[in-house]
DNA sequence: GCCAGTATTTAGGTAAGACTAAATTATCTG
DNA sequence: CAGATAATTTAGTCTTACCTAAATACTGGC
């Protein structure tokens, strides 16, 4: 039974992991608020056979860590649990979609298997949270994150959103404004030069110029042929 | 912001205080499963102004604790949780009477106000959780605990059932098995000397006979006239 | 291949909240 | 009211998980 604290730690570790190739003390430290010489000692103890048995992480000083398999179990056991929590959050109880995820960021830890299982009947075994992220099966299977951006995307080129950061309220709010939710389709119109704002229609609305900060945070699965939206 | 354990604390000292006129530091020690001498430390720094602006407990020592104001409104902020959740899991998520007890104790600690009420919402703002207990209102308002057992009763008379003990799954089942659920009509035919089992009629099912242990557990709305049961 | 700058680790410290064992204070019995 | 027994408190430790500051190890530019 590992405490929340470690929980967190896995989780983050594995986010970090999905984004890029290597998850630095520094990387870690800044996503959880926590000092980077307080994330070494968490970071040697769950890497220490000593004291981990088994160990949840392979660790080299200065060379960042990996999960392990245990690790690896346990860190998808919390993601599910937060990203059914999300769901069930919003439709069960009416939270809206930028409220979620910091309840579940505290439900997460506490849940027994029973609460996961009959929230997940409850949901009719959801594959997606409301933003999108993909819930891990019981066994620790999941479908693979879309990784592609509004950023990437060029001008001509057409698509649906995937999903979106989570950890933002306002964000969400905002992307809640401009139709940016799960399934829309988006097409981009044109991008401004000088790593200018991306001009987007989204569903049938006219095109919205968006800014780095939002296109960054919003995946996309792109059409792969080259026609117009809708 | 009390940490989970001193809402633990809280929330045993008021539980104890319901149940007898003195809270002492075995007593606590005994239900919190948590050794006397970390009992009189918590309560020595719940009571002191200078670490709790306000103090939390009146504490005298070898003479026990007793709830200040602030400490009260905590410790039924707490039982609110507690109780909305118990009745929850069991309406919305299917949960047995005897299961409800143990996840509450850990998901209490953690809710937001917006989740107590959109739960508090979703039931209706019951008065009473699964076990016939009270549900504090937001302000703290709470309807009396009923204390009279079915040990108290004499042959003859009869009432109904208001509510039931809720920390043991075992008892639960068996309770339930027999009937006695809160609201149920039962009827005393006669006592066993020698602080022998009590013969109970529950509903229209013929007489069992209970031990102490489980009269004692069962908490009775006695009727004023001694007639037959209904 | 050296040096500056950044990333990381080490070392020492704090706060909560628990424990054990020893000392002390109340209470009960005769 | 004295001694026995039970309840309570004190004192000193431990663990977890965080902090700050100082020391050290990598990395990129020349």
């Amino acid at each position: 039974m590992v405490s929340h604290a470690v929980e967190d730690y896995l989780k983050a570790i594995y986010a970090l992991a999905e984004e890029s190739r290597r998850v630095s003390t520094s990387a870690l430290s800044e996503r959880l608020n926590i000092k980077p010489g307080s994330v070494t000692g968490m970071l040697q103890k769950l890497a220490d056979p000593e004291q981990q048995k088994p160990p949840l992480l392979n660790y080299e000083r200065h060379h960042g860590v990996t999960l392990t398999p245990a690790g690896q179990r346990l860190a998808l056991e919390v993601i599910r649990h937060h990203r059914l929590l999300e769901l069930y959050l919003a439709e069960a109880l009416g939270y809206a979609w930028d409220q979620v995820h910091g309840e579940a960021e505290k439900l997460e830890h506490v849940i027994s298997e029973e609460f996961e299982d009959r929230i997940s009947a409850f949901l009719g075994d959801p594959k997606r949270d409301p933003h999108g992220d993909p819930i891990p099966a019981k066994d620790g299977a999941i479908d693979p994150s879309c990784r592609t951006t509004l950023t990437d995307m060029d001008a001509g080129q057409h698509g649906r959103v995937a999903r979106v950061r989570d950890d933002d309220p306002a964000l969400l709010r905002y992307l809640r404004e401009v139709g940016l939710v799960p399934d829309a389709a988006v097409a981009v119109d044109r991008r401004a030069p000088f790593d200018g704002p991306l001009h987007v229609r989204v569903g049938e609305a006219p095109a919205q110029a968006l800014g780095r900060e939002v296109t960054d945070r919003v995946f996309v699965d792109i059409a792969s042929d080259a026609g117009a939206s809708g």
